[in-house]
DNA sequence: CTGGGGAGGGGGCCC
DNA sequence: TGGGCCCCCTCCCCA
């Protein structure tokens, strides 16, 4: 016969004992602040506590003294309440650096429901996506101002890319780990399962996880997956196809909420958390799918400023056995040496996308990967036959368009092709066909890109080519017939 | 069904 | 710190 308050006794005797320093045998330094626990239950809550404390047992009549120095006392004391009450009082301006403090402690299951209340609150790649998709829906290839960023050759694909996963495993892993000890009808397992409800909900819907990047084998748990890029990459413009689902998907998450909602205070839900803190009403679903890209780049923003200075400090050792200091992310478990490189890293989670194409509006994360994709997409920078494959140079071939895309084909493979007209409309002052393979600025590039959008944009499926001849834009363009590719 | 290639995305690292 | 380059991986399309 199991009693089922025996736990939540115990744990509430615990954290009694903890604040009259009672058996107290371990004294937690966080920035001076001296913080008093027991080695049992910390030992039992953090893997960063049972290392320590596993290398310190033998001398146990001595109490063990633990310094930090990389998060605030007032963090450590949110992350101390939840270990003896079960109960996390996150808010929106502690959320990041808990976060970063439950990765330095290694207590996978705060990490979790910290993702889970910045994905909630924030849920910017979700919103994003399910904003171009709705555009994606009305757009059609006849509405040029709309552009190609909305029937990329990418289908919305149910399955993210290589760093993004869908927590799946994730979810079940959990209660693997962790703190199953606490009880199941304490708020932080409450939480939990709903986090674990919603994601996993969310993960079969999306649909198969991806293995992570082999390179990205150095994290810390191997089942820790990142679950938010996916969502980025999707957001701003690897989806195409009008997929309405994830708008209804949206809705229908908030429903379970609301409906989840109902019944959080019978669990003990924490009410001073903010844990799962937005319920999205439809209209304020509504709301929220008509927000744009500054939209995205406004939370990212935000999210930047929020950042605590530390993010966090790497288990990983050296040689030395030395700490490495490394800065982690707070979505996911990937580390860089770098905060500007944490910075980039950050913009796969937020959705980020500055750097839009003007020719065709797709958007990118890197000025880099806006240059190489206007360069071969729009400017055909790749001295190649599309054909034949062979070097083409400006002598032994031409570049041809189609729509906003253009590539080169050798003469030989040009005059295979058969052709049908020379459109007229295309005043050759306008074409944006750059003699040159040679790298432009960006703002060069947008000069010409504008005029490309009103030059062709009008006929995306036909196929035209442009002879060019050194410095002169070409003179003669051909209609050939669509979709040769 | 499968392999090749194009396109896009992300990480490491140099300048 | 940002820009840029290189490399690798993944997805998708097509033959």
């Amino acid at each position: 016969m199991e009693i089922s308050s025996h736990q939540f006794h115990l744990l509430e005797q615990l954290n009694e004992q903890r604040k009259q320093d009672l058996f107290c045998d371990c004294n937690i330094l966080v920035e001076g602040k001296v913080f008093k626990a027991h080695r049992n239950v910390l030992f039992a809550s953090s893997g960063y506590f049972k290392m320590l404390l596993s290398q310190s047992s033998k001398e146990t009549s001595q109490p063990t003294i633990a310094t930090f120095e990389v998060f605030s006392p007032e963090t450590f004391m949110v992350i101390l309440d939840f270990v003896y009450s079960g109960k996390l009082s996150l808010t929106g301006q502690n959320v990041i650096e808990v976060m970063s403090a439950a990765s330095y402690l290694q207590m996978t299951d705060i990490l979790n429901v910290c993702k889970t209340f910045i994905k909630s609150s924030l849920d910017i790649s979700e919103k994003e996506k399910d904003h171009y998709l709705s555009l994606s829906a009305k757009s059609t290839n006849s509405e040029p101002t709309h552009p190609s960023l909305y029937r990329s050759r990418r289908k919305a694909k149910s399955n993210p890319r290589r760093s993004c996963s869908i927590p799946d495993d994730k979810a079940n892993t959990v209660n693997e780990n962790s703190w199953s000890s606490y009880g199941s009808y304490l708020s932080s397992e409450v939480i939990l399962q709903r986090a674990e409800t919603q994601l996993s909900k969310r993960g079969r819907k999306q649909g198969s996880m991806r293995k992570r990047r082999k390179h990205l084998g150095l994290a810390q748990t191997r089942d820790f997956v990142q679950y938010k890029s996916n969502k980025a990459e999707r957001a701003s413009g690897g989806c195409s196809t009008a997929d309405s689902s994830h708008v209804s998907r949206v809705r229908e998450e908030a429903e379970c909420d609301a409906e989840n909602a109902a019944d959080r205070d019978d669990y003990g839900y924490n009410h001073e958390s903010e844990v799962m803190p937005k319920r999205w009403s439809v209209a304020q679903l509504e709301q929220e799918l008509s927000r744009t890209p500054e939209f995205v780049e406004l939370k990212a923003e935000e999210l930047y400023t929020s950042m605590p200075t530390i993010l966090g400090v790497m288990s990983s050792w050296n040689e030395d056995d030395l700490p490495r200091m490394r800065f982690k992310c707070p979505f996911c478990t990937h580390t860089v040496k770098r905060r500007a490189d944490l910075k980039r890293h950050l913009r796969c989670h937020t959705g980020e996308r500055p750097y839009p194409c003007e020719a065709c509006g797709k958007r990118f994360t890197r000025l880099e990967h806006l240059r190489n994709h206007f360069q071969t997409i729009h400017q055909a920078g790749k001295l190649i036959c599309r054909k034949c494959k062979r070097h083409v140079t400006e002598l032994t071939g031409c570049v041809v368009q189609q729509g906003t895309r253009r590539y080169r084909l050798c003469h030989k493979c040009l005059a295979e092709t058969n052709f049908d007209s020379i459109p007229d409309d295309l005043d050759a002052e306008h074409s944006p066909v750059s003699s040159t393979g040679n790298k432009r600025s960006k703002w060069a590039l947008e000069e010409e890109q504008k005029s490309d959008e009103e030059t062709v944009e009008e006929e995306p499926y036909n196929l035209v080519v442009r002879h060019v001849n050194d410095d002169t834009p070409a003179e003669v363009d051909e209609k050939v017939k669509p979709n040769l590719r």
